[in-house]
DNA sequence: CGGTATCCCACAGGATACTG
DNA sequence: CAGTATCCTGTGGGATACCG
């Protein structure tokens, strides 16, 4: 590697397409914030809706189908009486504790910053 | 701490309301964009818009008004011939260094996964 | 260079109603 | 319960032009 050539501005560029990578399939209001509430375990369409605040069940239902596409969630159908259908983080899914660990501990600090603050 | 509530059930829930909080202030397409931008040091308007694939004028300037806002830039006018206005990110930003790397290690990880299974 | 002004539209996503 | 269908609005954000 040529060390005339600074590192530093490559490294730059690796990390912003590396972001955009990622925000490109967590991205958006909703994907974590169903991701956590499936951590919790495995729930049902309208417990999911339930959890999260805010969210509509035309919404929710397409943010499970892209989060299913890309492997996050699986989506289980208990055929019986009544039918049940579940819905259950990936192992994969997994892989994104570090980002949510620091999402949510930021997201915490800094809402402490601004009630200090006011 | 009433040990027969489950914690998990909490625990879920105030992760979901600091993800919440933290998307409110850096959500979106750019705002972690042009953060990562200036931490390779301060930098012009038009050197921000030629590090971001993608963003237009008009963006990314109300984006660094609310990164300003948010106390995450400040904004530093030369004056002189010609003026020179130069964005600088504050420490403040520095806390989000744990959500930059843990998002860009792992979209860095996901696109290889990718790679790999096509 | 460092923006602002305008115009415009695609689309995320809210509300409501309805179905198997 | 687990969604789908429809309708509709807000706004993020692109394109272009212009200004000090």
């Amino acid at each position: 590697m040529n060390r005339t050539i600074s590192p530093t501005s490559e490294a730059c560029t690796n990390r912003l397409t590396s972001i955009g990578d990622a925000l490109y399939v967590i991205g958006g209001k909703w994907k974590l914030r169903v991701i956590v509430a499936l951590l919790e375990g495995s729930k049902r369409f309208n417990e999911i809706q339930r959890s999260i605040d805010g969210i509509s069940a035309r919404v929710l239902s397409s943010e499970l189908k892209e989060l299913e596409l890309n492997g996050f969630v699986t989506r289980i159908v208990h055929t019986g009486t009544p039918i049940v259908v579940e819905y259950q983080i990936t192992e994969y899914a997994d892989t994104l504790s570090g980002v949510l660990n620091s999402l949510s501990s930021w997201g915490a600090m800094h809402r402490d910053k601004l009630r200090r603050e006011r």
